[in-house]
Parts: structure tokens; sequence; C-alpha cells
DNA sequence: TAAAAAAAATGATTTATGTCATTTTTGGTG
DNA sequence: CACCAAAAATGACATAAATCATTTTTTTTA
């Protein structure tokens, strides 16, 4: 009934940067002609929330937190992977810095696009605007729904999300090393630090999953899942 | 230091449809002539979660929340007043339905417009498009912040942002007639209705507010603002 | 205007989850 | 390898806010 969306809390962007086949060859050219392309450490920080938004970012490699901070408070948005693109909300002129803060999860390279050369185009160019409007709506569709999820599940059901989330559409596979800590997984989920143990220990009891080191293999998927739809 | 969107979890939309200047008086016409007008009374449902979005909405008169909801919960994600854009999200082709449901507070009306012929525009307009960027932009930074007050605010604080969004964003006043339940309140803010009642209670008790019939007169602005910003 | 329904108020109780303090384990490094 | 620091684990305790049950007040409507 259209509410598949809200099942899940961790919100991995899927919106690759196909946007860029709808450019000309020159509009392309321009492009390239005022892009960097730069690489980060696992940790560094790659934009800072309230620092003026000089550039779109095209991440290319990697894995990053998307996150707003205030003076002593966390929350994360979203995590993306390669292929996506960071800071199209500073398109909005009035509005020309980073809504939210960038920090690199592991090694990371992204393409830094001069974001006037990037809203230029936009205004040139309607079908590429259109797809940047379908990547902003998809990317507030999924928010809609880690907000939800927020909201109405408790603890157990988000870290289910993070943990399908992680091995569905990051590292594609039941069984995947987890290069988080239970620290980034308690702010990705939304907890306390003890909570995230104290429930992963829990987990792994009742046989949902199993820990070998840093390998996390997922064995009831079924019951993870219904964890995650409510638990 | 760019936290200022952070301080208020009551999400009122100030994006106004100025967007409609950039047409065409072509365009505008095509507009015109794919359009109805429709009224609503308090209560009605105006745009139902997962249906078939066929048209954007745009509020001419009237107060009208948006919220997302599945078998049992609910959760609103913002209000609107006269002078919004809604279902804009349902504009990627792809997900061609309303990602969440639309009620009227109270009395109001609005202009449907054919989905085809905004996108139709869109993709010709390229000015027109960046403007919707613009709006979609807004919103979504403004989602960042009431997502962030849901999360790190307690309940004193998330109320008291309700009350003066209410202020100061739709009645523009400081004494106003609250057509808001308490039921209501409650699910604006994200809490349990008995809980809206004793913090009410405890706001007239201080003489933060009083309370008269629906009369609501904020009577310490500064105090209710320094518990808006953490309380 | 009385009856019914809805909303508001109140108090007692429960509960999920955070906080804090401490210990154990792990992993990196000189 | 031993040492140190960070991460993970554990248990006791605190607490914000939900839930539930009941009463009072207000609003609707017949």
């Amino acid at each position: 009934m259209g509410n598949n969306f809200l099942h899940n809390s961790c919100t991995v962007s899927q919106t690759q940067t196909k946007c860029f086949d709808l450019l000309s060859a020159e509009e392309m050219q321009e492009v390239e002609e005022n892009l960097v392309e730069v690489s980060y450490k696992k940790g560094e920080t790659i934009a800072k929330q309230g620092s003026f938004a000089a550039y779109i970012i095209c991440l290319s490699k990697g894995l990053v937190r998307i996150y707003i901070e205030n003076f002593k408070e966390t929350l994360i948005l979203k995590i993306l992977s390669a292929g996506n693109l960071i800071g199209l909300p500073s398109l909005f002129e009035e509005n020309s810095v980073f809504p939210y803060s960038v920090i690199a999860y592991e090694d990371s390279s992204a393409k830094l696009i001069d974001i006037n050369v990037f809203r230029k185009i936009i205004k040139n160019n309607a079908k590429f605007a259109f797809k940047i409007i379908e990547i902003l709506s998809a990317n507030t569709i999924q928010l809609y729904g880690r907000f939800f999820c927020f909201e109405k599940k408790q603890s157990y059901g988000r870290l289910a999300d993070i943990i399908l989330c992680l091995s569905g559409f990051i590292y594609k596979s039941e069984k995947f090393d987890l290069l988080l800590s239970r620290k980034e997984l308690a702010e990705l989920a939304g907890m306390s630090t003890e909570s995230v143990i104290r429930i992963m220990k829990k987990f792994k009891d009742e046989g949902l999953i199993s820990e070998n080191g840093k390998t996390v293999t997922i064995i009831k998927y079924d019951l993870l899942s219904k964890i995650s739809q409510h638990g």
C-alpha cells in the first residue's frame, strides 16, 4: 500500500550520479574544467556544516556519513557510498552553506564540482535540472522514512535496520566485515553505545547473527527482518 | 555558525509559490487550463499516502498537515499554510504516488495542477526547474532541523517550539486562537496527549503562557524561547 | 436543554533506554 | 613482547515519558 519506503531507518542513498549523462559535450567539458579530485583518509572531514559551499561533492570512492550537529549533539542523516552527490541542498543560492557535515568512514575520494558551474548548467539544461529534482525527491522520501523509523521504532528495530541495510545495500552480502565501531553504530541507529552492545549481544545470543572478529554474518534473516519491521 | 535551522522542530514551510512568476504566458495558460480548484472542509483528506499522484497541490487557502503513517502510527512531517506547493517529491516519475497524506486542519482550498503538465514545464523551463530545486532544498533543510529537534530535544523544548512556531509563523501574533486540540498538538510535537496536557499546565502555572478558552497568549517569550532552544 | 460524545485533566504505574562506574578484551606500537 | 589506549562488555541505577484508568469539563447534537 505504498508503505514500503517506511520500513528501514538506514538511509543509504541509491541515487547514483547518472545525471551527467544528460550533459552536452560542452557542458561536460565545463564541469571537468571546474572540478578537482580529492582523497580523504578514514575519519577526515569532507565538508563542515555551516561552512561556505563552494562545490557539489561527487563521491567517487568510499563511504561517508552525513550528519548535523550543534555544540554538543550529533544526528546522522544518512550514509552514502560511491556514486552519490553531496551538497545539493546548498544549490539554493540564499543558503549557500553546507547544511550538514560530511566525514569519511573509510578512505574515500570525491570530485568537487564548482557550485556556480553546477547552478549555471541547471539553469540552462532543464533535463539535467529535472534529474536533480528526481535525486532531491528521492532523498527527501528516504529521509521521511528514516525520520518515521526513528520516531516509531524502538531500539531493537532500528539496529536490525542498520544491520540489514549494511548487508543489503553497502556490502551486498549476508556476511561482511563490519568496519563501524559500536559507537558509530550507535550514532547511526540513534541510541547509546551501551544499548548497541546489549542488543548486539542479544542478537548473537538468540542466533540471529554471528560475529567472528570483525566479520558479521546474518543467520536468521527473516527474524531480523521481522524485528526491523517492528521489534 | 550555520546552526540556526536547527532550533525549531515545528516545520512550517515558508516557500511561497513565487515560482509561477517564472512561467511564460503560454506556460501559465497551459497550467491554468489543466488545473482545478477544490475546497476542503476541516478534517478532510486532501491526499492519501500511497495513492497515485495525478497532480501537484498548490494550497491557496487554509492550513494543512502533512504526515506519514503505517497501519498503526502517524508522524506529522510539517504543517503548511496558504502559498505552499504539496507533492513535489512525486514529480520523480518512477515514484508517482504521494509519499505522505495531507489533511486539512481548517477549511482550506487548493489548486490541483496536472502533474504531467508540471513535469513538462520543468523539462522545458530550466529557470522554473531551478526554482523548484530551491523549494525542495529549503524543505529538505527544514526537515533536517525538525528531525534533529525531535531526536535531541526533550518534550518541553519540542512543545515550546510548536507554540512559538504557531505564534510566529502561522498566526503572526503573540495572542492567537489555538484551533488545534491537545491530541493534535501531541502529534505535532511527537509525544503523548497526556504529556502535552501536563506540559501546557506547567507552562501556564509558571506564567509562560496564558489560556483563555481557545485563546493562547505568550507572556514570557524569552523564557519560552530558552526552553525551545533546549529545555 | 438534556443527553451523549469528545476533549481535557489527573494520578498511579510501567518501561525503554540513557547514564555512570567499572572491568575485560582487543589492537596497535615502540 | 609488553605496554598503552581504545573499544567492548557488564551491572547498577536514574529518568523521561508512555500507558492506563478514572474523573471532570467542554462541546456537540438530537
